[in-house]
RNA sequence: GGUUCCGUAGCUCAGUUGGAUUAGAGCAACGCCCUUCUAAGGCGUGGGUCUUGGGUUCGAACCCCAACGGAAUCACCA
């Protein structure tokens, strides 16, 4: 693909060589973006290479401008201000790298190999004691949109996610629906099943610390300490022994148990993948931890045997991490039960077993740092090769205004409550705007919900990921300024524009007119077209969908301002300029829509 | 206390391989622009000691050191 800038900083070394006799490398060439309040397209900071020319940044950008024009056909003008080269490129090389980008339906993404590597991506990865919540939309969000850019980078993808299906939080709502349920189903109460769990999550809680408050007083009353009461009574609470009995029976494979348990997680799986579906998010291999977590202990005693982990008198199993800079790490306890740690190195092999992995991503929140930190360390002990090399996609939490999400408070923002708000917003908002009225109420519905979850998504990935973020209930979701329907209703005019061409018999050109004015907003805007493939490309080195999301906001706005002031199907536009425009329009439309793709939004077509 | 991360406008956020006098958007506030390709748009006004103090250099919001403020973590929970 044809790349200016590739071009120009090749021409700089050679003119560097033969200026001043001195090879430098590409690295040494300092071409950035002219700033926007200066005449130019790309500036060369020359005070880099006065060591070189040992001239004044005037002579050595004069020179330099000088030989540049005289041996490429890259600079039209120039001027310089201090250290900075500004270089004006001549219309023709716009119109070729249009051209260029305008014959790449897939323009910037690199489509992947049999021989690519193969990245795994895990994300999600919920408890199935309560439904999602908003913490979890920004992780599936996330990890879906690492996982395209990934793709789009030449990588060959699997998506994944460990639900985690088995503990004692599942005993809880199993026992408090034994209890208070009366067989209350899915069916039976309309309800969606993660909603159902939770609820018995909730009235286990309740319940429970009724116990718990009960038995504090008579234990008080009888003289004991209030301190001490309230740890023995959260501890000794008959219906947190009762779930411990539960989750016991459990691991001893209690047929009854186990029943009840299955026929849970199916609710519970059932209403995730509603939610998953309407948040547009897949995977292409689930694992469950009820399947995973023994697989560990293998790996453990193998680390063993090998001296990389050590027993203790009471039969618990450690790694020493404190060479590394860490702590000791228990990974099997006494009873030879395992632990969170131990259950990730099993999932690990497992995966290992299933996909040749070149890398592996976990997308999970940043309060497991030092988790994976360790994880990191372990897997590469255990002769894991991808182990040292692991991602921690890390991300921040989504926080209200007054602080965290507390389900105590009811501060929860439900994930499904949620979708299905922004959806009617959009509704409300097209509704108003009136333009939606010939379209069938199908139509308008799966309008409104591409544009309500457009904003709902963009506004959750346009943050820089590692960044805690806020959310306000209370203002809600934009849908002006700096957001997803923004984006999404420059798309739909743009398409709207070239239905109105087609519908006049205006054929889109294949071809480029060559012989074009260009304006400065216009030639502004190739170039930043052009700089999609450099986006992506940064986007998967950082694993970073808030650069495609900040790119796409950056080029729509811009594609506005020249929108507003360069008519396009107007009687009294010359028909190159159209022609020129409209391709503008199209590649504007198609990249954003690329971009916007890599973030799991889609595009309406009208709106 | 140790480790990691964060601190930019009233609010939510961009801006890191250091660059140009005047640090950008959006929201909120106040103006202007629809008989003209979708006004979910465009244009404008006001709003900042880039937490503070040192250092590195031609040049620092960005790199280094220290302090202050906030978050996470340092579980035989997952």
């Amino acid at each position: 693909m044809f790349s200016i800038e590739t071009h120009l900083t090749e021409a700089v070394i050679r003119a560097v060589k033969a200026l001043y006799g001195a090879d430098i490398t590409a690295a040494q060439v300092s071409l950035q973006k002219t700033r926007p309040d200066f005449q130019g397209h790309l500036t060369l900071v020359t005070f880099p290479l006065l060591r070189i020319s040992k001239k004044k940044p005037e002579d050595t950008g004069e020179d330099l401008a000088i030989w540049l024009q005289e041996h490429t056909d890259l600079v039209l003008t120039f001027n310089i201000i201090k250290g900075f080269l500004n270089l004006i490129i001549p219309p023709a090389q716009w119109l070729r790298l249009l051209a260029d980008i305008h014959a790449d339906e897939r323009y910037g993404l690199i489509a992947p190999t049999d021989d690519s590597p193969l990245v795994m991506i895990e994300y999600s990865s919920p408890n199935t004691n309560k439904p999602l919540h908003l913490g979890h939309v920004r992780n599936n969000l996330l990890g879906w949109s690492v996982a395209q850019i990934a793709q789009a980078n030449g990588n060959r993808v699997v998506k994944t996610n460990i639900v985690n299906d088995r503990g004692i939080h599942i005993c809880k709502s199993m026992l408090a629906w034994q209890k208070y349920g009366a067989g209350e189903t899915p069916e039976s109460s309309g309800k969606k099943g993660d909603h159902l769990i939770g609820d018995y999550y909730v009235a286990f809680d309740k319940h429970y610390r009724a116990e718990v408050a009960e038995l504090k007083a008579r234990l008080c009353a009888e003289g004991m300490a209030e301190e001490e009461a309230e740890t023995r009574a959260k501890a000794e609470a008959p219906l947190i022994t009762e779930a411990r009995e539960m989750l016991v029976k459990w691991e001893q494979g209690d047929p009854e148990v186990r029943a009840l348990w299955r026929k849970m997680n199916e609710w519970v799986y059932a209403g995730f993948d509603i939610t998953y579906k309407a948040l547009g998010v897949s995977f292409d291999k689930i694992y469950y931890e009820s399947d995973t977590y023994l697989e560990g202990k293998e790996k453990v005693e193998e680390g063993l045997a090998k001296g990389i982990f050590q027993r203790r008198p009471d039969g618990s199993v450690w790694a020493d991490l404190t060479a590394d800079g860490l702590d000791e790490k228990l990974l099997l306890r006494a009873d030879g039960t395992s632990v969170y740690m131990t259950q990730d190195i099993g999932t690990a092999k497992l995966r290992y077993q299933d996909y040749p992995i070149s890398k592996m991503v976990y997308v999970v929140g940043n309060e497991q740092n030092y988790h994976f930190q360790v994880l990191s360390l372990l897997l590469d002990k255990l002769g894991f090769e991808w182990g040292k090399s692991l991602v921690h996609f890390s991300y921040g939490m989504v926080e209200l205004p007054n602080g965290k999400m507390k389900s105590r408070e009811g501060t929860v923002v439900d994930a499904d409550d949620l979708i299905e708000g922004m959806i009617e917003q959009a509704r409300r908002t097209m509704d108003e705007a009136g333009k939606n009225a010939d379209l069938s109420e199908a139509e308008k519905q799966e309008i409104a919900r591409i544009v309500g979850l457009g904003a709902l998504k963009y506004f959750l990935l346009k943050v820089d990921a590692r960044k805690n973020m806020v959310f306000n209930p209370e203002e809600s979701i934009d849908f002006n300024g700096n957001t997803g329907p923004f984006i999404q209703y420059t798309y739909a005019r743009i398409r709207s524009i070239l239905r109105k061409a087609q519908d006049a018999g205006i054929a889109l050109p294949t071809a480029l007119p060559t012989e074009v004015e260009l304006s400065a907003k216009e030639e502004a805007l190739i170039q930043q077209l052009a700089e999609f493939a450099e986006v992506v490309r940064s986007a998967g080195e950082d694993y970073s969908p808030s650069v495609i999301a900040n790119y796409c906001y950056e080029l729509v706005k811009n594609y506005n301002q020249f929108y507003h002031d360069s008519p396009i199907l107007r009687e009294d536009v010359p028909v190159a300029v159209r022609d020129f425009r409209l391709v503008l329009s199209q590649n504007v439309a198609k990249v954003v829509r690329l971009g916007m793709n890599l973030l799991g939004i889609e595009m309406p077509e009208r709106m």
